[in-house]
RNA sequence: GCCCCCAUAGUCUAGCGGCCUAGGACGCCGGCCUUUCAAGCCGGAGAUCACGGGUUCGAAUCCCGUUGGGGGUACCA
């Protein structure tokens, strides 16, 4: 039987670390096996339900090319066959009603169990699980009627879920039980959780999946990053890229214990990924992500930036202070420019005449420059750099430079040196 | 309260009875390189494998207990 696994969250807000861990898990699992992913929105809770929160989850999945192979579908579209199979349950006695509700009998000793493929094997008492609800006084199935019949619907056999669904697992069994049904096999995923050993939740910084684009990172380090917490490829693998990891990924070395976020390490890995781009790829996302955000530059000019800061960068963010030299004028701190008027006069005279005006070329003539001055090259450089870059930290000053044009870079000498 | 789960350095993890004087990665510290910052390279500190009992010739690995953390206990998902 071909795989087949949803991915299954409640329209409540943002797709959040927690809930693109376990879509990846699904994604990852189905890939590997040539199998089918799906998404599910799970929205018979109407009254937790968050305007336009179904299509931002599905947005946020497509950023990180997590693209279900159905469109997603929605739990109360199939509220007829829900009600439908509860009036059965109600007839063959398996079901009765309660107040305005009906609830499914269950049984009060034995023990179910079912085989998780992270957990190992879990037992539940019967006599702890109550009748519960199937369908609300208001006719809406509840969750946990609901899923298992979907799942069993849509020929799910592999429910990969958090662990919060671990006590639901019982439940759904008992349901699928009664209906008959096929049994899918369950995988529970540890929890995520925040710096201080909490759930990850808003107050530990950047956890939704727009803030991870926004915030400069790519999709394939946050896949990598997110494949990381809980599993493992082997002893020491750390950098995988989508293929690598679809490749590795089976359940069998998802561990249990809950993983702590570290945007640090994410950071890191971010970068990794973002050095090992081509360099027209690198371009073409980067000119994507500043538009994004709203940033005022020649999208030619940036292409041609790429690589004076790619092997420097560790997320697109950090762009912007690094290059916003090349789009405008600069105020460089005079106090940082005392002194400095013979160097800066002697870099003028040396940039008039250098040809071509290429890094080469220049780093030659400004070498010279230095020597003359019997200045080291760290000292020399420095103040021509704030000249003009207006900032200490800089790209390469010689690409800079080449970059920036004869014209401007003669132009922000003579007013530095004034 | 009751039920369940988890437990290797600050963090992510490898380990599934002897290969472990516990391996890799982030972070941290130092050095090299160097036009700044990064990157890169080299080196270092950091884990009594939560604690206490067992089992075994031998335990991070198996069992029991304790502690800590997490989840559940809804006509939420």
């Amino acid at each position: 039987m071909a795989v087949t696994v949803r991915f299954a969250p409640s329209p409540t807000g943002f797709l959040h670390v927690g809930g693109v861990r376990t879509a990846l898990f699904n994604w990852l699992f189905a890939r590997h096996h040539s199998g089918r992913f799906l998404v599910r929105i799970e929205n018979t809770d109407t009254s937790r339900e968050v305007h336009a929160a179904a299509e931002q989850i599905v947005r946020s999945l497509a950023w990180l090319g997590l693209e279900p192979d159905e469109e997603p579908t929605f739990q109360l579209d199939r509220m007829a066959h829900h009600q439908e199979t509860a009036r059965a349950l109600l007839e063959t006695g398996d079901a009765y009603h309660d107040g305005g509700a009906i609830r499914l009998r269950t049984p009060s000793d034995g023990v179910i169990v079912w085989d998780d493929v992270v957990r190992g094997r879990v037992e539940v008492d019967n006599g702890t699980i109550e009748d519960l609800v199937i369908l609300r006084s208001d006719g809406r199935p509840t969750y946990n009627f609901a899923a298992p019949l979907d799942d069993a619907a849509s020929a799910i056999t592999h429910v990969i879920r958090g662990e919060d669904h671990l006590s639901n697992t019982p439940k759904q069994l008992l349901v699928l039980q009664a209906i008959g049904g096929d049994r899918p096999i369950y995988a529970h995923l540890p929890n995520v959780h925040g710096p201080d050993g909490q759930k990850l939740s808003k107050r530990h910084g950047a956890v939704s999946v727009e803030e991870f684009r926004s915030a400069g990172y790519l999709a394939d380090a946050v896949l990598n990053y997110l494949a990381l917490l809980g599993w493992s490829l082997d002893e020491k693998t750390t950098v995988m890229s989508r293929s690598e990891i679809v490749r590795g990924f089976t359940l069998e070395r998802v561990g249990s214990s809950p993983a702590t976020f570290d945007h640090a390490k994410l950071r890191w890995l971010n970068g990794v990924h973002l050095r090992g781009q081509a360099q027209a790829a690198y371009g073409e996302a980067l000119a994507a992500y500043l538009a994004d955000i709203g940033f005022d530059g020649d999208a030619k000019l940036i292409r041609s930036s790429v690589p004076l800061v790619q092997e420097k960068l560790s997320t697109f963010a950090e762009y912007p202070d690094y290059c916003r030299f090349l789009f405008g004028p600069v105020e460089p701190d005079p106090a940082a420019l005392v002194d400095a008027g013979p160097v800066l006069r002697g870099a003028r005279d040396a940039l008039r005449s250098v040809e071509p005006f290429a890094a080469p070329e220049i780093e030659t003539a400004l070498r010279a420059v230095a020597d003359g001055l019997e200045l080291k090259p760290r000292k020399a450089l420095q103040p021509i750099r704030i000249a003009l870059t207006g900032s200490k930290v800089s790209p390469g000053l010689f690409e800079s430079i080449e970059l920036l044009g004869r014209d401007e870079s003669l132009a922000r000498l003579a007013a530095a040196a004034a």
